[in-house]
DNA sequence: CACATGCGATAGATCGTGTCTATGGTCGTA
DNA sequence: TACGACCATAGACACGATCTATCGCATGTG
């Protein structure tokens, strides 16, 4: 009896015209797709696809199956969109942790609005930690922002840390630094950073002691500070923004797991959600736009 | 994401108008469709069924999704008999057992034929015992006859034994016999009867010890041998056939159980199978006409 | 020619979840 | 009041969808 998931990797593979990447797609492994697609071969008896070492092509069979596996997925879709439309409006409560910057946020919220009228979103801020207790305690339906390593987590990228500093720095130029450039330098201290931790570890193990120019927990004021050449500080890569130069420390690359966690309680409410798709949408869209600019990490 | 086999679920409810039938339509237990069900609601965000505890009803929203449901089981229909027709001509070695009533085999060989052209059954006969060791080694795909407690068969029915008379026999008009009954008897041994171990058991057990007429490996001969008066004998319930009586012997109750067992390895390339479905169903329709008319177990 | 690279298939282990049995709750009916 | 018909819930189990690791096979590239 042929399944749902394996239509849906068939076509996968017809768009990609390639394992691996209709794999990506399906966010699956390959061997699994790999797998799918002979189980559906055997149970048409049928070879769908010729598998050259370059390409994949349909073979006569696989073209007349592609026919009814998009009527297939185009039915499911519109029982869903169906459905869905009168469906009673749904609340998603999303928690958004403040280290992220906030021009992503404004463009994921943004586009989750114009996603659905029928989802209503309520956020909560706050620091990644404390969203998972609020996770925990069902106080919200999902979180985003870094997920470390929780099983429970869809990871959507991973980004590094680097040094800001203002433009008209003497440092600015510089394609990376060492520890021994920053140790006379002023430094700002993000007290909520994820990686402050590790940063003072860093600094200390290699006896280097920059001077602290200032303590916040508001990114803003951090780069409001480091524009007006107060001091350098470490943040995650995707703060670059207008008058700020993000420069690799050597030696220092912890990283950070940005991603979503979804309450298991709450899993079959948002699994449908457009919203929360789109706002994931963003996420990735806005880090692959920053990582093809610069490749920071 | 709906997966198909929850539609299926649907479907069987909206035909059934009741769980506990489409569970059975199904073939899954009722507390399983149940689940399948609510799942299937949660996704969608609405209720599909009203409960009431007398019937169940389809609501507005269950009303619009049986329209795309139907759509998608139609649609999967298609694309298998689409695909199935230019399918290369598929070889189902099916082994049958000699224990099963002959005409049941002719009409199931008869009904198989005519369910598909595009395959081709290829029939080996033989003990059930030794039809399971074929199956083992790869030298048959399926298997029809008694699969005791083999947890990879499927039942298609349980029936037990009885004692066949000649009609003219004096016993003839019995509705049950006792051992004292059949003590001083002649009594026809077939050689080769799932139950025999158990039969002879049951005489010697206590303390009777019929005259054997004869031994045969053939049920032919034995009803042959039967009709003409030489003597009685043991057989499953549904080799009854003109001219015998089948008559229940009191504290007498082994059964066996009648179904179909698929070697693991072909088990994609049998389960399609539309001939291996028509000769299930007829297994399950003759087993049924013949417990309405008689019932002997 | 040797080596690297990209891609799909296979094998074995793991884990999620579909399925089961057992049981409870709620109506109707005798 | 008891019983039967029916669906929901809970906990256990088992299968299979999925993963990681690895192989084999082509095709480039120095």
């Amino acid at each position: 009896m042929i399944e749902r998931y394996v239509v849906r990797y068939f076509l996968a593979v017809v768009d990609q015209g390639n394992f691996t990447r209709a794999a990506a797609q399906c966010r699956i492994s390959q061997p699994t797709l790999s797998v799918g697609i002979a189980k559906l071969e055997a149970s048409l008896g049928q070879t769908l696809f010729l598998r050259t070492n370059r390409r994949i092509e349909l073979t006569p069979s696989g073209t007349r199956f592609a026919v009814h596996a998009r009527r297939i997925e185009a039915e499911f879709a519109a029982a869903e969109r169906d459905l869905q439309d009168t469906a009673p409006t749904k609340l998603v409560r999303l928690g958004i942790a403040t280290t992220l910057p906030p021009s992503w946020i404004a463009a994921a919220l943004g586009r989750a609005r114009r996603a659905s009228t029928t989802e209503r979103l309520e956020v909560v801020e706050g620091r990644s930690s404390e969203l998972v207790a609020l996770l925990d305690r069902g106080r919200i339906d999902a979180m985003l922002g870094a997920i470390g390593d929780d099983p429970r987590g869809r990871v959507l990228f991973e980004e590094g840390f680097a040094v800001a500093v203002a433009n008209d720095h003497r440092l600015a130029g510089r394609a990376t630094l060492a520890v021994a450039d920053v140790a006379e330098e002023t430094m700002i201290v993000r007290r909520h950073c994820e990686a402050l931790a590790e940063t003072s570890r860093f600094f200390t193990a290699r006896g280097v002691r920059p001077f602290m120019a200032a303590r916040t927990v508001s990114d803003d004021r951090a780069l409001t500070y480091v524009r007006a050449g107060l001091g350098m500080t470490v943040m995650p890569s995707s703060f670059a923004s207008e008058g700020i130069a993000m420069i690799r420390l050597t030696g220092f690359d912890p990283t950070r797991r940005l991603g979503v966690l979804v309450a298991s309680d709450s899993a079959s409410r948002i699994e449908g959600s457009v919203m929360v798709a789109a706002i994931e949408e963003t996420f990735r869209d806005l880090h692959a736009v920053r990582a093809g600019a610069d490749d920071l990490d």
